[in-house]
DNA sequence: CCTAGTTCACAACGCGTGGTTGTGCCCTGC
DNA sequence: GCAGGGCACAACCACGCGTTGTGAACTAGG
């Protein structure tokens, strides 16, 4: 289906008269004529009835035109998105399947005219270069730790502190347990596959491993979720960290468990990222909703890093 | 913007190999990297970066990406609207903003996922014509009167009574009227343009007036109801009748009367149509819709043609 | 370190699509 | 019945797009 065709053919049925759409469209008569007819030809059926006054909609083409008009504003719409001029808010998140990416869901959910392109980055450090580029608008990241220095263009707000939950498959020591202290996981392996030296994960549980003696072992390509959910699922040894607020899938039949870990409860900070010049108001509106929603004051029974 | 290109675009991010697309698409590699060239061309922007093992989406890529996808999936939906096996419910309404619009955009809501298609046809004959041939799956006519032969292979229901309401400008005698009975608007002139003498609404608003002795005015061209309603605004004499679940709109400042008739109240009888043998399943989730909403009984306070 | 095998880009060529001009038919309205 | 407006068909031409052929850049493996 070709796209001039399609708006040759909403501007005869707004103008009513091919030799009027065709000076709308600064083409000739014939032209129309022939883009129209085309058009048919590929739909297999009649779009316009023919008279002495001009072309009137058969009813196929009254029944194509809205999904016409959708399809221009499909194509507008994908435009703008790369036009860096009005282009929609652009956020990086992590992962699609975690936290960050549910709260990007809830400011939707609020603000459903907002354009929203969703993009995910290799690591904070391009993120953070995206972001004082213009590139992208804003990132959640967890940039509270390791404490690093951030350029003062730059702004930070911390907008989740999320839960972790101990993730094991039906064979698992503690898979039975409801709830386990952070003390009980001491000689643990935590499976975190494909977080290599450096990234803002390793981080954070480099302290957490250090702090509290669990064997965090980052070994091994990571396949995605899937493939590690598998892994866990039919180990007895494995186990890894979720977030409460994480949107991870598996198949039922998995059986896997989310273990509470309290005394104190790991929490893993995520943090949005933004340009402090950057004019966007959806950027501000996206703020806004995060402070909002912004966790409470921390409180003893929590942990993160100092 | 070329939907071609754009759908090669999609191929190659799923593929993550230009020569992988290509083979998915039954082209050459080349076509391939001069389509999403040319795309990359259109949009001013770099939707790939080049690497040895393949392709990988930019950030303006993975933000096109989307809305690529969206702009497939409405060419999709508008290839579907004319496509005679599997396409939209198509319905005809005389008009998109009286009441059969009303109940229709009901059911839109009570079942989102329905593809539905409004048209509008010239006349109850056409749209019966319509029916029977298949190119529409249903028309809300006032079918019910004059008690016309409908053929054996044509259902109908009774789907709607809308009362009437006398509308009338600020300077008419009637205009500060809380109330009226038909009965006191014998004499009155209700206009009602462009409604030839033969078609539907005019075998109802002929019985009417002869009736309770109005004057019905379908004389002039009928402009539509932007110009019926200035006219009225600004007529000392002329009125009209406008459907309760109408749906016009008009300015602020035309200052119009919506003033309430009864003993009896005349309510105008839209029936849905259909073939009986359309096997379209969305033709049954729009009658059992419509009977769920369908109007009481007729008591006495209501007048409709016998 | 060099080679074999990827990857994508560039060049040259040819066909087909889609634009233009010119003309004809048909319907409407005076 | 004739004039005028509206759309379709025909011929022509050019640009676009796909093809084949080749080259440059990068990766992986010995």
């Amino acid at each position: 289906m070709d796209l001039e065709a399609v708006r040759t053919f909403v501007a005869v049925a707004d103008a009513g008269r091919f030799q009027e759409a065709a000076a709308d469209l600064s083409i000739t008569q014939q032209a129309v004529s022939k883009r129209i007819a085309a058009l048919e030809k590929d739909l297999a059926v009649r779009l316009f009835t023919r008279t002495a006054r001009g072309a009137r909609l058969t009813v196929d083409g009254q029944a194509f035109l809205p999904h016409a008009r959708d399809l221009l504003r499909a194509e507008e719409r994908a435009a703008d998105s790369v036009r860096p001029a009005r282009r929609a808010l652009r956020v990086d998140v992590i992962n699609r399947r975690i936290a960050p990416a549910a709260l990007l869901r809830g400011f939707h959910g609020a603000h459903p005219e907002t354009e929203l392109d969703v993009v995910t980055l290799f690591d904070a450090d391009t993120a953070i270069a995206a972001v004082r580029a213009g590139t992208i608008d804003a990132s959640f990241r967890a940039v509270a730790l390791p404490p690093q220095q951030l350029p003062d263009d730059i702004g930070t707000a911390r907008v989740l502190d999320d839960p972790l939950r101990l993730l094991t498959g039906p064979g698992h020591e503690l898979a039975g347990a409801g709830a386990v202290t952070l003390a009980e996981l001491a000689g643990q392996r935590i499976w975190m596959p494909g977080n290599a030296a450096g990234t803002e994960w390793t981080a954070y549980y480099d302290r957490l491993a250090a702090e509290f003696g669990l064997i965090i072992d980052a070994v091994g390509p990571n396949f995605g979720s899937d493939a590690l959910l598998e892994s866990i699922a039919g180990s007895p040894t494995l186990a890894t960290f979720v977030g409460e607020h994480d949107r991870l899938v598996w198949p039922a039949h998995y059986d896997l468990r989310r273990i509470v870990v309290h005394d104190p409860t790991p929490v893993y900070p995520h943090s949005l990222v933004w340009r402090r010049d950057n004019p966007h108001p959806a950027l501000a509106a996206l703020r806004a909703h995060l402070d909002s929603t912004r966790p409470d004051a921390p409180d003893d029974t929590l942990w993160t890093p100092t």
